[in-house]
DNA sequence: ACGGAAACCTGCTGGC
DNA sequence: TGCCAGCAGGTTTCCG
């Protein structure tokens, strides 16, 4: 599921159809997906009600509702969760785990229509907390304690990319690896690394400590525009699984230059895209454009 | 510090 | 038609 901007989207979302809404009611189906509040989903549902939500968050791919108990409450969409907003009356969908009853905004024209706020995740990977805020040690302000290990994404003003750049080179590890790591660098996935490593022209095995300065600033340069690209048509999507806070889906998978690519020819040069096996998935790339390093690993 | 694998889930696809 | 293996955008945790 949701890289960053599928991610940003579902946040434009909240904050223009939750944010300034009380949330009246909240009913959880199964203990799973409140499974990382550790006080448990009845606390959780007992703290959340009655609650405002103040404003809608992101970091990377973590989004957060900043409450009127000074809480947040930490959503993640895993690999498949999406998040509604639809009538009360409307059919409940198969796998909706979580249902938000949204007080009526005191702003709106909506003549009594009164809506709901649905967390519906079909591999459960995904979940809900509460939590404090903490002082975030990346920028002014504050974050949910549970998201204080995650670095600031390419999009926000607190993103130090000459930082990024120096830890990466400290680090002995391969370029891909660093891109998927949370805590370098947040909001890339597995199909945006793959894309931004092609607009570089990298191979995802490159070590992190023998690429110049350079080409690692250009390859995060080019995951900052192709998110960006990304985000500007709706995020990217497969099927049905991603649907945006309104229920309309992204279309950039049509723009995709290597992920899900293998055996079709390279948007730059004709050679036949390959597939390489991951850290349990796969890796899509161009054998002429992105050579494998000479000696295996750089790890 | 890092790599690798496993774990957490459901559903779809393709091969036999 | 059915069965089974393989695969899917993420994160955490454990082991070496």
């Amino acid at each position: 599921m949701p890289e960053l901007p599928e991610v940003e989207v579902v946040r434009r979302g909240l904050q223009g159809h939750v944010v300034g809404h009380r949330l009246d009611e909240v009913t959880l189906s199964g203990i799973r997906v409140a499974r990382r509040h550790l006080p448990g989903p009845q606390d959780l549902t007992d703290r959340l009600r009655g609650t405002t939500a103040l404003s809608a968050r992101r970091r990377g791919k973590y989004l957060w509702l900043v409450l009127s108990s000074d809480e947040a409450l930490v959503l993640h969409l895993g690999m498949s969760g999406q998040l509604l907003v639809e009538p009360n009356d409307a059919p409940l969908e198969k796998h909706c785990h979580a249902v938000f009853d949204l007080g009526a905004d005191p702003l709106s024209q909506d003549h009594g229509v009164r809506r709901q706020l649905r967390f519906v995740d079909q591999r459960t990977f995904g979940g809900l907390q509460l939590t404090d805020l903490v002082p975030d040690r990346f920028a002014p302000g504050e974050v949910p304690a549970v998201v204080a290990h995650i670095a600031p994404d390419p999009l926000e003003a607190a993103f130090d990319q000459a930082g990024v750049v120096r830890a990466m080179r400290r680090r002995h590890t391969q370029i891909k690896r660093a891109l998927l790591d949370q805590s370098l660098v947040s909001g890339i996935g597995n199909i945006y690394a793959d894309e931004a490593l092609w607009r570089a022209r990298v191979h995802g095995e490159r070590a992190t400590d023998k690429l110049p300065s350079r080409t690692l600033r250009e390859v995060l340069d080019h995951a900052h525009e192709v998110m960006v690209e990304a985000l500007d048509q709706g995020g990217t999507s497969f099927d049905a699984l991603y649907v945006n806070v309104n229920g309309a889906s992204g279309y950039f998978e049509r723009s995709l230059n290597a992920y899900g690519r293998q055996g079709l020819p390279c948007r730059r040069c004709g050679t036949l895209m390959r597939r390489e096996a991951f850290m349990n998935r796969s890796s899509f790339s161009c054998p002429t454009c992105q050579r494998r390093p000479r000696r295996a690993s750089g790890g």
